[in-house]
DNA sequence: AGTGCTCCTGCGAAGATTCGCAGGAGGCGA
DNA sequence: TCGCCTCCTGCGAATCTTCGCAGGAGCACT
């Protein structure tokens, strides 16, 4: 696939090995279109390629080292179960979850670049926001809504 | 204990029954100085009245309800384990978990009513942005600190 | 191409959390 | 106070995720 050598690049210029395994993993869930449950991308690398051995606890290992290393995103909703996404360099999206309906919204905020702005200030943390699971009520189900 | 007439009441007010076990997980979590585990608040309520054999489910149970009545947050930290608090009425307050030294700091921003509102105007969204979970690096482990 | 140091993987088990079911108890109305 | 409806609980199983260990493989260096 066509753009696997990036994504070789990628983790090895974060000084990581580039295994069969991961190329794999990351190259899933690059192409799927939506965000991914562990056993989601699994299955997906079985599609792609039925000879693929690969065992759940390396999907789990190589989505938090890639998380790590801001490849990708997990975000743990109220779902309870995590999910995965790949993350395109330069954007950064947050999630919105209806905690009623369940379901999930994406939006770019600019204030929350102000509140990393904050933090810097007032504390020295250096925050990384770029993919937060926002729990509230949408449109919908609010009060204005339903 | 005297707070446990106000446990009952907020219990009460929003529809719920109030049960000896959620009263002994609320109370217990509510005189807890720091946020607790599940595990840690079964603890606490066997520690007060050590004939008191309330279920770890329950114990989840009662946070998940407590949590959707606001009454408490949950957070799920890099950690990977769920950690509970007890609500003050009209505070909030986030936590910056550094990821290098796992330290977590509380911190109050102001900036954060900022994106509630951008949410709320731009999507109609009604967020609620009490208790976040923001990785980082702390001022130590950061390029300035360590 | 060969060698060696580590990091990575697969497996199985352990840990954390959720779920389904049958029985018990809270709270409303009489 | 009594009874009933429904929600809540405890138990055990299921599900999701992490962990420890022994063996395998990537990559830097020669």
């Amino acid at each position: 696939m066509s753009c696997e050598p990036e994504i070789a690049q990628a983790v090895r210029d974060r000084g990581r090995r580039l295994t069969i395994q991961r190329a794999k993993i990351l190259s899933a869930l690059r192409h799927a279109s939506d965000h991914q449950s562990a056993e989601q991308i699994l299955d997906r690398v079985r599609d792609d390629d039925p000879h693929a051995d690969i065992s759940l606890s390396t999907v789990y290992r190589t989505l938090e080292t890639s998380t790590d290393l801001h490849l990708t995103s997990e975000l743990r909703g109220a779902s309870g179960i995590s999910v995965f996404e790949w993350n395109d360099p330069g954007t950064t999206h947050h999630h919105l979850e209806c905690r009623d309906c369940g379901t999930t919204e994406e939006v770019d905020l600019s204030s929350l670049q102000l509140a990393e702005a904050e933090i810097r200030e007032r504390i020295g943390f250096q925050a990384d926001i770029r993919h937060l699971a926002i729990p509230g009520l949408c449109a919908d189900c609010g009060p204005d809504g339903g």
